[in-house]
DNA sequence: GCTGCCGGATGACAGATGTCATACGGCGAA
DNA sequence: TTCGCCGTATGACATCTGTCATCCGGCAGC
């Protein structure tokens, strides 16, 4: 009846793009019609093949996956963007949906999920975990400001305090400032753990 | 001619898992007879299923596809091991060919390698990535003792030296000392960034 | 039987990190 | 307009971390 959707897949991974690509491909209603494998190149593509839906891994060189759908939704907003990523992080499904995706999937999810959900978001609904959706609520929002974020994010690679204050252009006092209150409202021991749970919870 | 090769696939992310089997589904040649989400499931299928290659993922949870691939080894040394990993770590491939695996594979090359792979492990070759091997053999072997590498393990989650004492029956002053010689090894300037270089080679 | 290395420990010291009080300019909400 | 928060900064202080010298018992290799 109607004519089959196109769908754009974009994960970094080429093993898992095609495999991906190839359970899509036994839907008879499904095409894949463009592969990428950075995030920045997403919106171009999506533009080139006239995609009806994007599928969008979250960890992406270029870009993230969730940057590359707010360009999409900004730019396109009628197609559907569904978000597929490993780590099921409340604050990542947070993000996701203010960047207006459509559907928030996991990939520990069954595979028929997936062409299930491609279905659902051109019919119009949302598709998201209940459990992780309940998860986003009850944690609340990322209580760290913008600086904070930016230290911490900055900091977890063991940089050292001078380092970290050079390459912000801050004093070592105030880098070492907003990683205390950081610590504080994480409600962790030091700035190890803090980077920790802010990873965890989808905070950095 | 032959009958079609018999696959066991090992992969925690559903998603992921059954996508690569619907690849592998595509070749006549190749038939994928079970799917196990966790390590230590992996050598009870293989002997239940009579099976030829076995895929292994890295990132499992129960045990590693490398300590999977060692259990599968050592009881039934004629099936062959095709490891699959998302990082391509040279201290993992080490390990993965001192637990006797045939192939080792990154995730991010061509979903056709995969297919190829399975044929190759089972007409006897070896498939390894050239660039792979090279940097394994230019890094040298994991310098870390096992203590070292345990309280670094441990370390890893931004526990405190006193912490690390108790969950280690040792004291503060020895867990200071084991980080400090594994920090000099590494040749980096903290316990952080100790963790991060030992997890990027692999010897974690 | 030495010589090394490993696991384990102590003490001393320097430097890094975390905390706290305090300050100032800007900006948004009440 | 006043209050509060953010970004930025300083100084002082306590604690944690990293380094080093030194020690012990055990065990492997020469």
């Amino acid at each position: 009846m109607s004519p089959t959707i196109k769908v754009l897949l974009a994960e970094d991974q080429s093993m898992v793009r095609e495999a991906l690509a190839a359970l899509l491909g036994l839907e008879d209603d499904i095409e894949v019609v463009a592969q990428v494998a950075r995030g920045d190149e997403v919106l171009a593509a999506v533009r080139e093949h006239g995609v009806d839906v994007a599928l969008l891994d979250i960890e992406m060189p270029g870009c993230t996956g969730i940057e590359a759908a707010a360009q999409v939704h900004g730019a396109l907003p009628a197609v559907k963007l569904v978000v597929l990523t490993t780590f099921g992080r409340p604050g990542y499904l947070r993000s996701a949906m203010e960047a207006g995706a459509d559907a928030f999937l996991v990939k520990d999810a069954p595979a028929a999920q997936l062409a299930a959900a491609v279905r659902k978001v051109l019919a119009g609904e949302r598709v998201i975990d209940p459990t992780l959706a309940a998860a986003a609520l009850a944690e609340g929002a990322n209580p760290l400001t913008d600086r904070e974020r930016e230290v911490l994010r900055a900091a977890a690679d063991g940089s050292t305090n001078a380092e970290l204050a050079a390459a912000l252009h801050l004093s070592q006092g105030t880098v070492r400032n907003y990683l205390s209150t950081a610590i504080q409202k994480l409600a962790v021991r030091n700035r190890a753990e803090a980077v920790r749970t802010a990873r965890e919870k989808g905070w950095l």
